[in-house]
DNA sequence: GACCAGGTATTGC
DNA sequence: GCAATACATGGT
């Protein structure tokens, strides 16, 4: 991993609080940390304890791709195209609040909403850095404090969400050790997921790498290139398969030219 | 100024 | 079941 492949992981759409700045570092917060990705401190990063976690470098991502590139030739394609990509390790109460306002809305924008939360709502952690809001503080804030931000219709959701957790009628680390469907039934109470939403919340912030959500991007590919197949077939790495796709699709909108969109 | 965006809930066949 | 529609709003 380098500064130039970091995009693969920090810039494919799983997590919305990284940036990369003129002079090519990374910058960005996870669970409360903030960090500034350089050429020179790369190698320490990727050895320290939390962000060594974070970044996943415990499991064997090599061996991973190696497997899928048996698998199918359009797979192998995919995951050629972005090796060095994984699936993070972030705060669960994070990615399903995230994940939540990425409905109906692109990458840009939901990077602002999650941005204008943290500035109004996040504990304060250094110099101009904010953590992620807790899911007590949400539950605590009016919807209509939610909608000056920007959350529009997402605000009632963010706030079910905020209030079920917060109350500890949703307990993420429980739903993170049940079998898959029961998980995503779980985090199918709250207004506003449904099963899309909910597989991104198991896959990049319960780091459940069975799960594999369905967007528009995904429901393209498996009809153009795995026509037939269901995401059980990718295996129990389904949803690492799931983001080499998705990355790929999203950067070769040719293979879906004259198809139909669903 | 349309058109679209990593969907979901509701309604009506 | 499945198609149609509303839901807010900023980016392009």
């Amino acid at each position: 991993m380098n500064m130039e492949t970091l995009a693969q992981t920090l810039d494919c759409g799983q997590c919305f609080r990284w940036n990369r700045l003129p002079d090519g570092s990374w910058d960005g917060m996870a669970c409360g940390r903030h960090l500034r990705i350089t050429e020179k401190n790369l190698p320490a990063v990727l050895d320290d304890g939390f962000w060594a976690g974070y970044f996943d470098m415990g499991l064997d991502y090599g061996g991973i791709r190696k497997r899928f590139c048996t698998m199918d030739p359009a797979l192998a394609r995919a995951a050629r195209y972005a090796p060095e990509m994984r699936i993070l390790n972030q705060d669960p109460w994070e990615a399903l609040c995230s994940f939540i306002l990425s409905q109906c809305n692109n990458i840009k924008r939901i990077k602002g909403m999650v941005s204008r939360l943290c500035a109004e709502f996040g504990r304060p952690v250094e110099e101009g850095r904010r953590a992620f809001p807790a899911a007590e503080t949400l539950a605590a804030a009016r919807e209509e404090d939610l909608r000056a931000l920007g959350c529009g219709f997402r605000a009632a959701y963010v706030l079910d969400a905020a209030r079920k957790v917060a109350s500890g009628e949703i307990n993420l680390e429980k739903v993170r050790r049940m079998p898959l469907e029961d998980a995503r039934a779980k985090l199918a109470g709250i207004r506003g997921v449904g099963p899309k939403v909910a597989d991104c919340a198991l896959l990049y912030g319960l780091h459940r790498l069975d799960a594999f959500p369905m967007d528009v991007w995904m429901k393209r590919v498996m009809q153009t290139l795995f026509p037939g197949k269901k995401p059980a077939w990718f295996g129990p790495y389904a949803g690492i398969a799931q983001q080499y796709l998705f990355h790929y699709g999203r950067n070769h909108p040719e293979l879906f030219r004259g198809k139909r969109n669903q």
